[in-house]
DNA sequence: CGTCTATTTGAATGTACTCAAAAGCGGTGG
DNA sequence: CCACCGCTTTTGAGTACATTCAAATAGACG
């Protein structure tokens, strides 16, 4: 089993010696999900934190007008999970699938809880996971409020240019917010600009 | 000096003895704040985070058409910062301003880092709270995304009970992402349904 | 009080959505 | 390897929700 990249993402913020780093790789289940497989639905309970190795997820809801809206790509390198079910442990309203074929490792959050008094720097590591999701998700509602789509999706272009390449543009609309429809008009004058 | 609210919010998440609290207290500064008064301004860095005891804050953008955005309301027992400023200690784009005459209690991030070594289990505290906005700040991703003018005012209303009393009705605008004309039109149809 | 700011109201405008249809693209099976 | 099917993207016309601008009214603070 290859922990290497969640290794080195995890030493960006704390050292861990061998034995903790054993421990830890010991708590993770690797998981291979396909295109279009769930790890999560909504109103299930979110049990585990989820980093991708490789492939994509999406977490997104589905609001009463069946309408999808996308919270977050999950490219790897980077972790996904419904927050709100996985800290209340009650029935959460994201859903969380694969995009392409994905592989990832789970950690529950039992072990996760577990993993915080046996190695605290855990603790610590994922509070600054949690203040960077934080900050990003704060700038996203600014940007929502004060932006157009047109500036929106060159925002997006921006800061996801690798994700660009192989995404749907429907993926991209609804993650920005607005209809497949008027990103193909936004993006038709996005690229007559350049 | 009164830290019982303080103290009691910390209590919400984990359990300090006699001594952990007089360190922690000792960390903390008293500030009154009168109101349109400013404890930071975009450009500037942010080296606190701020408890609210009395009164309230706002947390807010201004975009480059020169329109406010309200990222947060701090009433009493409301913790608020420039995370993004706070976290990298580069200049941020929040002001953070007083609505009316309010008292705070200021915890240098520099304090907080001590706080998070001397006393591991603040580690968990902030780790928490910074969880529980993450949510919060999600789900206003979504909100803002799926739901009319109309629904999202009732959201706050219900979300908000008692800042609406006192709230000018223009800051209510500036938070749910409409103008105040149009908050205006909004509220005339919500009361019409009731 | 009087002034300044907040709120309401209305008409015109704009940005983004809806619905519908056509064109493009990709995967699958014959 | 090609043909077909389903899904995505484009395009266009009509519509809706929210903004802009302007003016009148109400309210708050010194």
């Amino acid at each position: 089993m290859d922990y290497t990249h969640i290794l080195k993402n995890i030493s960006k913020h704390i050292q861990l010696d061998a034995k903790e780093e054993k421990y830890f790789t010991s708590l993770l289940k690797e998981k291979k999900i396909k295109r279009k497989q769930f790890i999560l639905h909504e109103n299930e309970i979110c049990y585990h934190s989820t980093f991708v190795i490789k492939g994509c997820l999406r977490g997104y809801n589905i609001d009463q007008n069946g309408f999808e809206h996308i919270l977050q790509f999950a490219p790897p390198d980077w972790w996904i999970a419904d927050m709100y079910s996985l800290i209340s442990q009650k029935p959460g309203n994201l859903n969380i699938d694969a995009i392409e074929e994905t592989e990832v490792l789970l950690l529950s959050r039992k072990d996760q809880e577990k993993l915080f008094i046996e190695v605290p720097k855990f603790e610590r590591f994922f509070r600054v996971l949690t203040e960077k999701s934080l900050v990003a998700s704060r700038q996203r509602i600014l940007d929502n409020m004060s932006l157009s789509a047109l500036q929106r999706f060159g925002t997006f272009c921006h800061h996801y240019p690798t994700l660009i390449e192989h995404l749907p543009q429907k993926l991209i609309a609804s993650y920005i917010g607005v209809t497949p429809e008027f990103l193909s008009k936004v993006k038709a004058d996005y690229f007559k600009k350049l």
